[in-house]
DNA sequence: TTTT
DNA sequence: TTTT
């Protein structure tokens, strides 16, 4: 078992990527502000690093912006490389499952048809631009 | 271990009440729509029925109504009662954690504001209006 | 969104049945013990109702058993039906993503293939009996 | 929002310590198996850091070991230190709720004691080790 | 490196 | 730096 929820603000623009063989990949961070202040009476966020894979990874790509609010379900992830330096760094990252898109700035005419898109893996409909 | 996550809109207005001794609690039923569309290409919901206790409860009745869109997180809890036609009665609702506030239609102002109460439970903050 | 997690024991034997097109379909009451004790110092559990599909419900039928230790993972989802008094009834209960086997009792040997299968939809391997 | 739950079992020895102001922390990591084996017909793990705090942390610190089995549900949590080569890192770990001991090596005698210890938070019983 |  |  490994299952992650979380929801929050992407810090900037997402990044759109595709490998080798044409998947798409689409990378964000997500800023989730903490449930409780600090000693200092603020409240902090967790910044939260999400990829996203094929179909998600479209509609992440087109639809979201820095600041978009969304709610991602998905695993946890961990995975090392060699730095510049020489030396070994970890990342641990949310690989989505779900992506659900949360705007408020948005007309509700987009909002409404954001939703939809996030919810349809398995997409069964040939009139998405994606 | 019991964890439930649940993203939906109220389907009426909340229910406030306050028990014997005083403790404030507010029940509502959240839909929500379910990620593949069924046989018929509708997307159908469930409605599952949450219940919030003390100033999660408070903030809830004072902010939420039909419509409204809400991320719960909480305990899956089943109980059983005898219905008036004599026979036993099984329910199963979530006892909500915490909850937070989505909606889209309130403006920014006031959304901002609910967003930060859902996040309040230790209340630090004297000058809340609950 | 919508997830649920539970840890906990089957209250009897899991029911196994096949669909009119030939599915596997497998459920079971998990009791979750509660986190906290009541006013009388027990601890109680919550019954909750829990039903699986295909692969996944020949490995249930196959290896869980009255008592058996399951984690699972899924949506929650309501139903309603018309009892035979002419009354409705409303049922709510998990659809599993993932069971995981957990059971103490049995020897490693069976314990360790028992976690493999619980993983493994998306099945590529040949030789397991399901 | 912000809730992750994994299983799997601990790499080493759990790390046990105290605050300056006495407050028990224990932090280990947990390596969860992946659902899915990789292209080279491997099941991998992802190697997922914990921390817990408080009684929970006296718990794990006296009840875990190496390849100790265990449910963790808590909240993700990042932070970022500066490195001895002057370079910043960047920490991603799960700050525990709740830890749920599911050991099958020990007798189950032990072994249901630990469930019961772990779900104890908000402890009334003052006979208890910890 | 951070968002509302 | 990894566990069964």
């Amino acid at each position: 078992m490994n299952k992650a929820f979380i929801i929050g603000n992407l810090t900037k623009e997402p990044d759109s990527r595709t490998t080798g063989n044409g998947t798409a990949v689409c990378s964000f961070t997500v800023a989730v502000q903490r449930r409780f202040k600090n000693q200092n009476g603020e409240r902090e966020a967790d910044f939260i690093p999400v990829i996203t894979w094929r179909s998600t990874a479209e509609a992440c790509g087109n639809y979201l912006h820095k600041g978009s609010k969304v709610a991602v379900c998905g695993t946890i992830q961990t995975r090392s490389y060699d730095a510049q330096d020489g030396g070994r760094r970890y990342v641990t990252e949310i690989v989505a499952d779900e992506v659900e898109f949360l705007n408020t700035k948005n007309a509700d005419a987009q909002h409404d048809e954001q939703s939809q898109y996030s919810q349809m893996r398995p997409i069964e409909d040939d009139s998405l631009p994606f």
